[in-house]
DNA sequence: GCTTAACCTGGACGC
DNA sequence: GCGTCCAGGTTAAGC
């Protein structure tokens, strides 16, 4: 199960009880994938170890570092050997050499990110956790977010049984308790002044509100949009009330499998008017300048424009210096 | 249909 | 130490 011994990147110890799994024809970058901004909760040990949360489960996830088509060494918690649900998680069934392809073809100038974030992959996260952590996201910073979800999921969440927990970089030897992302149920009961004192500020009660509405029309509302189209599960979004264009993006992309969908925040409106649309600089963000920009990718990138667009804003976010981690791709390392 | 201000808050920055 | 600005947006009012 182990396995063999690696000069560049020793093994870590922990991976004892892991299993492995290999990546044949399907790379995965791990670091890039975690630390790309679809996600706020994963978190590496000092073995450079992720852990993470999926559903009920949680995760644990080791690969060389920069090395996307080098094994994968995983564990789930409590229950082991999940590896359907990791598998379903990183989405390991999108053949990625096939988009790099067509993509390359269609604006070479993709070309340095493909390369440097080769294996990242878009998550097919849980509906409600992907939905409530955007919400935290308007006028934030990163690390902010990540503080406000985690806190989030730990007042309100399940704690998680892990067997052997393990010891977490910030707090060594340490037991590190997991958590479940909190239910509609529990959202619906928070309490408003501990939202704010866990920093969602004005956003505490757009959070209460929206989780009583999404209980008042199903607990699997959300969760039933992947069966609708990308029109319809935008539009069915976007008529909630705290639920703008973006968000609803940011929701189908990461969550929903609605693979055309382009979030357009900050980072991806600059892109976009450096490569492709120069003429709307200096245009405010209005619905049309919004729709423009994000069929300005679709045209290019076609049905996975949400998973070319994710390696763009993903370099630009190294190019803002606004990433944590030095080690995210082969270049890196 | 576009522009603007308000909404929380902590960290970075300039003085 | 203090003031100002900014950060992965959304909404409503005013024009």
């Amino acid at each position: 199960m182990l396995p063999s011994h690696s000069d560049r990147n020793p093994i870590p110890s922990a991976l004892s009880g892991f299993h492995r799994h290999e990546l044949t024809g399907r790379p995965l970058n791990l670091s890039a994938t975690l630390a790309s901004g679809q996600n706020f909760r994963w978190r590496q040990d000092s073995e450079r170890i992720w852990w993470g949360v999926i559903g009920d489960l949680a995760v644990g996830v080791w690969q060389e570092a920069g090395q996307p088509d080098s094994p994968l060494f995983w564990q789930t918690f409590p229950e082991p050997g999940r590896w359907e649900v990791i598998a379903d998680y990183f989405r390991l069934e999108v053949d990625l050499e096939a988009l790099y392809a067509a993509w390359s073809r269609a604006e070479p100038r993709i070309a340095d990110a493909l390369t440097a974030f080769r294996g990242l992959r878009l998550l097919r996260q849980p509906p409600v956790e992907c939905f409530f952590a955007f919400q935290c996201a308007a006028c934030n910073t990163v690390v902010k977010i990540e503080r406000s979800v985690s806190q989030l999921a730990a007042r309100y969440g399940e704690p998680l049984a892990v067997s052997r927990p393990p010891a977490v970089a910030a707090n060594p030897g340490e037991e590190r308790i997991f958590y479940t992302f909190p239910t509609l149920e529990a959202l619906a009961q928070a309490d408003e002044r501990a939202l704010r004192a866990d920093l969602w500020g004005y956003r505490a009660p757009r959070v209460i509100a929206l989780a009583r509405h999404l209980l008042s029309l199903s607990p699997d509302w959300l969760a039933s949009l992947r069966q609708a189209s990308y029109a319809e599960a935008h539009a069915a979004l976007t008529a909630l009330h705290g639920v703008g264009a973006k968000l609803a993006d940011c929701i189908c992309l990461f969550a929903l499998d609605k693979d055309e969908a382009v979030p357009v925040d900050t980072h991806i409106r600059q892109i976009a008017l450096r490569l492709f649309l120069p003429d709307l600089a200096g245009k405010s963000l209005t619905p049309r300048v919004y729709s423009a920009l994000a069929d300005a990718y679709r045209a290019r990138f076609g049905p996975y424009a949400g998973w070319a667009q994710q390696y763009l804003f993903f370099a630009e976010l190294r190019r803002a210096d606004a990433y944590r981690d030095p080690a995210l791709s082969g270049a890196a390392d």
